[in-house]
DNA sequence: ACCGTGACCTACC
DNA sequence: AGGTAGGCCACGG
């Protein structure tokens, strides 16, 4: 994890606060794209950064610091190709069960139905 | 200040 | 139609 595991607290929340707000907006049995919450975001290209707000966000989950409500529905994101790309991520299956419990259709190719689930911002 | 990396996307060949 | 390459912004060291 030379750049991937970030701790950035105190300054810098700039970015992944806006991802946090955009991605626990998103209703349940939805989908959204990092390209979508990117360019709602302004950072537009940078679709990448959007996945990595979520790693630091989880991060910080994971440290502990879900005073509040810290849930990062990130399993409801997913890529252009409606692939659960941070499926690795959540740890297995996880993402796919949520997902699923919701009421999300998945394609056999294992991809999320986009054209029923899309949700954007 | 530069380089390297990153859960991507778009464009060109 | 498929594969490859580049680009974009942000953060860590």
């Amino acid at each position: 994890m030379t750049a991937g595991g970030n701790k950035k607290n105190g300054s810098g929340k700039d970015f992944y606060e806006r991802v946090f707000e955009v991605v626990a907006r998103i209703p349940e049995g939805k989908v959204t794209t990092y390209g979508a919450i990117a360019r709602h975001l302004g950072t537009g290209g940078s679709a990448r950064l959007v996945g990595w707000a979520l790693n630091s966000t989880l991060s910080e989950e994971k440290a502990g610091t879900n005073e509040g409500q810290t849930m990062l529905p990130c399993h409801r994101v997913v890529n252009r190709n409606g692939e659960l790309t941070g499926k690795a991520w959540f740890g297995g299956d996880v993402m796919e069960d949520l997902l699923r419990s919701e009421g999300v259709r998945f394609d056999p190719d294992g991809s999320v139905d986009m054209s029923r689930h899309y949700w954007e911002p």
